[in-house]
DNA sequence: TATTGTTATACTCTATAACTATA
DNA sequence: TATAGTTATAGAGTATAACAATA
């Protein structure tokens, strides 16, 4: 538990980094905006996936998903295949192409990060990706809800709207 | 001078922060959005200023800065005032309804906060703040070009857009 | 009837460029 | 002529809602 003061300071600095994410985004290839290079990151590491796993781990809607998804294929850089066990499903797949432009971001952010990192250490940035990671982390979680049952939540109450980024609950 | 798979990492999880600065915009008044927000932060932090200074301090250009403001002015949570010393400038001040929704924000961020990072130590949260104000800063400056002449640059050599956020040049 | 994915629409933030008013 | 600030326009990211195809 931190210190109100801090908090203050973290939602501070979170607000004001749009600034860095911009600077990084301008080194990218004119024609691959961040959130197609987001999308060709994820599918590097994590390998070949359906659309609602590509949405939960970009932490967006699936509708934004399919947009940037939609744009990578027209470049060729991703495949879309269907999912042999279930007809409703698409697997997500690099193409040589993808690959190689993810050398090339990958090229462009080192650069941009080592001049504007000249002073930290290997240990600050490390320090620096592995608190951003909890950060993450820490949201992607459905929100908390300050503890009252210790036990599970009483069956049925969903008070709470349990923002799921995968999809956007319709109110039929 | 770190490895170039922290970079890597850097670059990607600052990509996908975004999923955090939402979630904490989400806790802001309904008629409050973080641009606004940030406005308030920065002139309670700092003191009555400039439009020129504000744009500076967020590090966006003035023109979205000056919208902004004139949102903030229309909720009257600022106040514009002329500069005795320039009339061509503006000074820019918190009102009292500014500084209750203030203390509003700050609340709600505090409360958020400490839900979803119920798990970390006072320093923990410390040290995030304090990595990414020294990232911020980073990228406030601007782009270090990578040496070639020691001193100062040729007089007269501007090859290099010198991004300057303040203001968007003009090429007339 | 529920789920996966797509598309249409709207909102916010942003930069670019043109314009004004002062200097 | 140059600078501070405003406004108009356009581009990107996102969420919401409605829709199609499959389970």
């Amino acid at each position: 538990m931190a210190a109100r003061r801090r908090y203050d300071e973290l939602a501070r600095q979170l607000g004001a980094l749009g600034a860095a994410r911009r600077g990084l985004s301008r080194v990218l290839p004119s024609d691959c905006p961040p959130g197609a290079a987001a999308v060709l990151t994820a599918l590097d590491r994590y390998g070949e996936m359906r659309m609602s796993k590509l949405a939960e781990l970009l932490a967006v809607d699936m509708s934004v998903t399919s947009r940037h998804v939609a744009y990578a294929v027209e470049r060729g850089w991703i495949s879309r295949h269907p999912d042999p066990l279930d007809g409703r499903c698409r697997l997500l797949r690099l193409t040589g192409s993808g690959v190689k432009l993810l050398v090339q971001i990958s090229d462009r952010h080192a650069t941009a990060l080592s001049e504007r990192l000249s002073g930290w250490s290997d240990e600050d940035v490390g320090r620096l990706v592995e608190l951003l990671a909890r950060l993450r982390a820490a949201f992607d979680e459905p929100r908390p809800r300050a503890a009252a049952r210790p036990a599970g939540p009483a069956p049925g109450s969903r008070t709470t709207r349990t923002t799921r980024t995968t999809r956007t609950p319709s109110r039929t």
